[in-house]
DNA sequence: GTCTATATCGCGATAGAC
DNA sequence: GTCTATCGCGATATAGAC
């Protein structure tokens, strides 16, 4: 029940300017680190004014909710894919630790890195948004796993290749080769395998 | 061949302003963040004022230098202790991943934490450092387990363990339970079998 | 809603006394 | 070798025009 069917899509230049903004947010962030995501910078990659940027966000901590908000809301799409995904949680867990294609996933893995650097940075309400999202997480590997123990080793591998891969950009290429990954993939459900 | 040997071990008072100011960074940067440790707060933490520190290094760059050879020194020291541990570098390297014990074990941890903070703020020293430091992990894995697919699985677990335990305070006691870390640890070898 | 000032503050770094 | 004092810069945030 979209209110105006024309609007639910943006072509870039449409795109609200609250939500360009937490795009700079994020990105910057992420690609670059905390203390580059300065108000200054963060307006100039949205095309807006610094001003233009405290109207819709009144100050950096507003902005960092609103990031924080939009992360919660994809860690709630992601665990819903998961519990649904095809080959079952852990294979959608260990494939999107690595890398993902489609544009939401795409999106809900810059908020994630962006909100672990604000982590970094000892913002404490980043790092429950992330204690949060591993719950959620640990909880539907319990689930397909049984075992708690072994399902919390699945998630620590899952997080030492998002360090990796996402957390430091040194990118040695992890699992760069696809043979690698199917290889990983089948060590991991050895592990899942009851006996 | 120390030239005075009195001086080869320090009480607290008497260890030399270098290394304090090199601890008091380390310690700023792991329990708070890259933005807390600021000069004025290191040479306050280390016991001298800002002036006194610029003495001993000086630029914020060399205090960060400082820092690197540390850890790279501790790095060494590792990286044999593992190739020669009783029950083997996998064991090790688990181990030493969740907690440890030694003094000079609890300092080599700081450094890490203290030079991942770097990493996440885009320093690409930093960064070389910590890809060197796995490198020369993975080796004595690899040494060790054979499968290199097998070994960097292995490298990832630590990874995740050292993300959870060290650089994520919200500490919801990954792996509390003595008896946790046994299982893991026999799910970890029973991946190294081969067969 | 978005802009251009501008106020205020904290940081890194320098100068020079002791 | 360690101190105090100060400069210059960049960051957040405010005020007010358009």
């Amino acid at each position: 029940m979209p209110a105006s069917p024309s609007s639910t899509a943006h072509s870039p230049a449409q795109r609200p300017a609250r939500d360009r903004i937490l795009d700079a947010f994020a990105e910057l962030l992420g690609e670059q680190s905390e203390r580059a995501a300065t108000l200054d910078a963060v307006a100039a990659r949205a095309g807006v004014s610094k001003g233009g940027l405290l109207y819709h966000f009144a100050s950096k901590d507003a902005l960092v909710d609103g990031l924080l908000e939009r992360l919660r809301a994809s860690v709630a799409d992601d665990v819903e894919r998961m519990r649904t995904a095809p080959d079952g949680p852990v294979d959608y867990f260990i494939r999107t630790s690595i890398a993902t294609a489609t544009p939401e996933s795409q999106e809900f893995e810059r908020s994630i890195v962006a909100v672990a650097r604000l982590a970094q940075g000892a913002d404490e309400r980043a790092r429950d948004a992330l204690a949060a999202m591993q719950h959620d997480w640990l909880g539907v590997l319990e689930e397909a796993v049984g075992d708690p123990v072994v399902a919390r080793t699945i998630m620590l591998l899952g997080d030492g290749i998002y360090y990796n891969t996402a957390l430091l950009p040194s990118g040695s290429g992890v699992l760069s080769e696809p043979a690698d990954l199917e290889r990983l993939l089948e060590l991991v459900h050895r592990l899942a395998a009851r006996d």
